[in-house]
DNA sequence: CGATTTTGACCCGCGC
DNA sequence: GCGCGGGTCAAAATCG
């Protein structure tokens, strides 16, 4: 239980995983972030152009460099970052096994997260934008965790639960409780690796997180992002209130926000992933060759 | 008693 | 058009 990871991340020179998180609610925009003050130094490609409607942006490509245990492991990871070329379903497989053979350190929480974002109007040519649904940019997050529902900070209320296809687990739909804010988030587990919980994030909260935010000036400074809301685990709050637990984390971040999607499930080479390993700044480092971790969030499921 | 969870029904989009 | 699957609704049940 230690907020280890998250304190090294943020003794790093560059913002850690909840730091990131914790603006998301309050940024412009988490990408814009990404591009800007947040990771200066960090090489951040074009957007990725998400054609699915969710692009699943795999953290951890490789049992070593996925998460990083600040409990026991620490120092041993550091520098195991290797890449795994995702480039087709057949290598969305691989990069699932990958996380599979993720260690972990008993007790801790591994935050396998993946940030991607939705185009609105991920809409195929078929319809209109009018006339379909306009979705809101999603995220998702891989968490390694015994726990589904993670405290993050904000109160949610359960308002539905489906049987997954082809998953023995079902997906809990939560609803963020404060009045006027429309952010939902799906939760389920994978189906290939039942410790690892899928939290999906959908639209904004319009407000400041009920939990004493762990950084408020990081988090009050900046204005409400529209697109990205604070996801489980991803909360600094979350850790603090969480002492017994350990979380791992690493990050990768992409979008395909503006883009409106196109049709093809390549990943484009706009991916602009980026990894953050909270272990220390050392690992704070950024794969060039990321896009090819990136797996259609579709294709994942398909897996499951 | 209010808030939250559970759960079956319903709606909608999509593929065939 | 039909069936399937994902997502949401809403009434009932449960909880604090």
């Amino acid at each position: 239980m230690e907020l280890l990871g998250y304190g090294e991340a943020e003794k790093s020179s560059s913002l850690g995983f909840m730091e990131l998180l914790s603006m998301q609610d309050f940024g412009p925009s988490v990408f814009d972030v990404l591009q800007g003050a947040l990771i200066p130094s960090l090489q951040v490609e074009p957007l990725l152009q998400a054609d699915s409607p969710e692009v699943f942006m795999n953290a951890p490509t490789t049992p070593n460099s996925s998460s990083i245990s600040s409990e026991s492991t620490a120092g041993q990871n550091d520098e195991q970052t290797k890449e795994v070329v995702v480039d087709g379903e057949e290598e969305e497989e691989e990069e699932e096994e990958n996380i599979h053979k993720t260690k972990k350190t008993k007790h801790s929480t591994d935050i396998m997260f993946a940030i991607f974002g939705v185009c609105g109007n991920r809409l195929k040519p078929k319809k209109t934008a009018s006339q379909k649904r306009q979705r809101e940019p999603r995220f998702a997050f891989m968490t390694k965790s015994e726990v589904d529902h993670l405290e993050d900070g904000y109160r949610w209320r359960k308002y539905g639960q489906k049987a997954v296809k082809n998953s023995p687990f079902p997906r809990s739909y939560y609803r963020c409780t404060s009045a006027s804010c429309n952010v939902k988030k799906r939760v389920e587990r994978s189906c290939n690796d039942p410790t690892i919980v899928v939290t999906t994030y959908e639209g904004q909260h319009t407000h400041p997180s009920p939990v004493m935010p762990r950084s408020p000036a990081a988090v009050h400074a900046l204005p409400p992002y529209s697109g990205f809301s604070a996801p489980d685990g991803a909360s600094a709050e979350m850790l603090l209130s969480h002492p017994q637990q350990h979380f791992n984390y690493s990050v990768l971040f992409s979008s395909g926000y503006t883009h409106a999607g196109p049709t093809n499930n390549t990943v484009s080479s706009g991916a602009q992933n980026l990894r953050f390993c909270s272990q220390s700044s050392a690992l704070l480092t950024v794969d060039h060759g990321l896009l090819q971790d990136v797996v259609p969030w579709s294709a994942i499921k398909k897996e499951e």
